[in-house]
Order: structure tokens, then sequence, then C-alpha cells
DNA sequence: CTCACACATATCTCAATGGTTATACGTCAA
DNA sequence: TTGACGTATAACCATTGAGATATGTGTGAG
């Protein structure tokens, strides 16, 4: 019962994991040693992060070696700014609306 | 230090505090009654939810005799449009990085 | 082969939070 | 004034989830 927009929302809630999400997107794809030097937590709690934020489709990772590097995925973010436009122009209709209303008061 | 992002991304993180947020971007000005009616949850959770959903500024109340209005307020989704905006456009803005490296490297 | 390294996973703890029921508070009707 | 109604608050419980430490897994170096 956990739809797209109830992931994102959830995955970005955290503000440890958004902070790396924010990094990804600044800087481009990063190692997790390098993340993690940055996160102010442990290694294994970056990890997490990083597991979940990809279980939500907001990063993927490659393997090279012994590193995973990460980075942010392209449109990913594109339901939640369905959404937000559309919670926007719910609220611009009811607003057109009032404003008709209003019109046709006067008349 | 809790941030405008910070507050929207945990206050929207909730299902059930969407939900009635969605409802009243959607539907306009609800009652608390109106709104536990479809919540499916206590009206003492409901008007949890709508404390905090208040104190993030996405809802104002008016009071009318024994009843609360509430009602979605206008912009508080700003800072997340802008939020998202920014994130995707660090990532055009590498990609753009990236078109213009491979230009470079096929003169 | 063995050790060091980079990362992932397991396990535990603790705090935060969403839910409930019970109750308090303010308002309207009779 | 009393009682019903609409909502908010209090007190409590259960679950979730982020964090830590410890350990597992795979890879490269020597």
């Amino acid at each position: 019962m956990s739809n797209a927009h109830d992931t994102l929302f959830r995955t970005l809630a955290d503000p440890t994991r958004r902070a790396i999400f924010e990094r990804l997107c600044r800087q481009g794809e990063q190692t997790v040693g390098a993340l993690t030097a940055q996160a102010g937590v442990s290694q294994p709690a970056v990890s997490k992060h990083l597991g979940l934020l990809k279980e939500a489709g907001l990063v993927r990772d490659r393997h090279e070696g012994r590193q995973t590097h990460y980075s942010a995925q392209l449109g990913a973010l594109a339901p939640l700014m369905d959404w937000t436009r559309e919670m926007a122009g719910f609220w611009e209709s009811r607003f057109d609306d009032l404003e008709d209303l209003l019109k046709r008061m006067d008349q």
C-alpha cells in the first residue's frame, strides 16, 4: 500500500539521508567512503541510508573493484514535482473558482 | 537546527497526515469532523496531525463557534518546489558539463 | 596465500512518533 | 444552568527507525 509519493517523502524526510542525496546531486558520483567522510555518522549508517535511497530509486550504484560509487538518479524526483504541482494546482483552481464567484457576485 | 525543508519533508512523510493535507488542497476548507470522517483514525489523531501541519505552516485554522475549519496554506509548498527544482538543476548542470566534455573530446 | 581495505550486513539500543482511550475545554441549545 | 456537541489535550502503549559496534564478504596488493 506504499505508493511512489509515500516512498519518496519517507526516504527524504531524514536529514542525514537527504544530505547524502543532496551531496550526490550537487557533486555527482561519490564513493561510500567519500560520503561517510562528510556525513557525520558511521559508515554502516551511510550504507544503510544509501540502501534506502537506492530502494526509493533516488540513487544508483556502480561497483568498481572494492569501491562502490553512488550517483543521484535522473527522474526520481519527478513524482515529487508532480505532486507538488498538483497540490499547488488544486489551490490555484479553487482560487480561480473564488475569483469567478466574486466576479459573478459583482455583476 | 531544523530548517524549512526538514520540517516540510518530515511533516509530509506520514501518509495519514499527507492525506489530510491533500484533502484540504483538493476540497478546500474542512472541519475537523469532516476530516476525521475520512481519515481512518480517531479524532484526537486527526487533531494531532492538524497541529503538526499547522506548525509546519501547511494549514491554517479558523474558529467558528464550536467548529474549527482548516484550510491548506498558500505558498507553504514553495520551499519544497524550490528544493526539488534545485536538485534537478544540479543534475542538469552536471549533465551539461558532461555534454560539453564530450563535445570537447570529439574535437 | 594472506592481509588490508572498502563496503555491506547483523544485532542491539534508544528515542521519536503515531495510535488509542480518557478527559478537559469552550460553545450552543433548551 | 445543564447537557450535548465539537475539538483539543493528557497519558499511555507499541512500533519504527536511526544510530552504534561487531562481523561478514569480496577485492586488490604484496
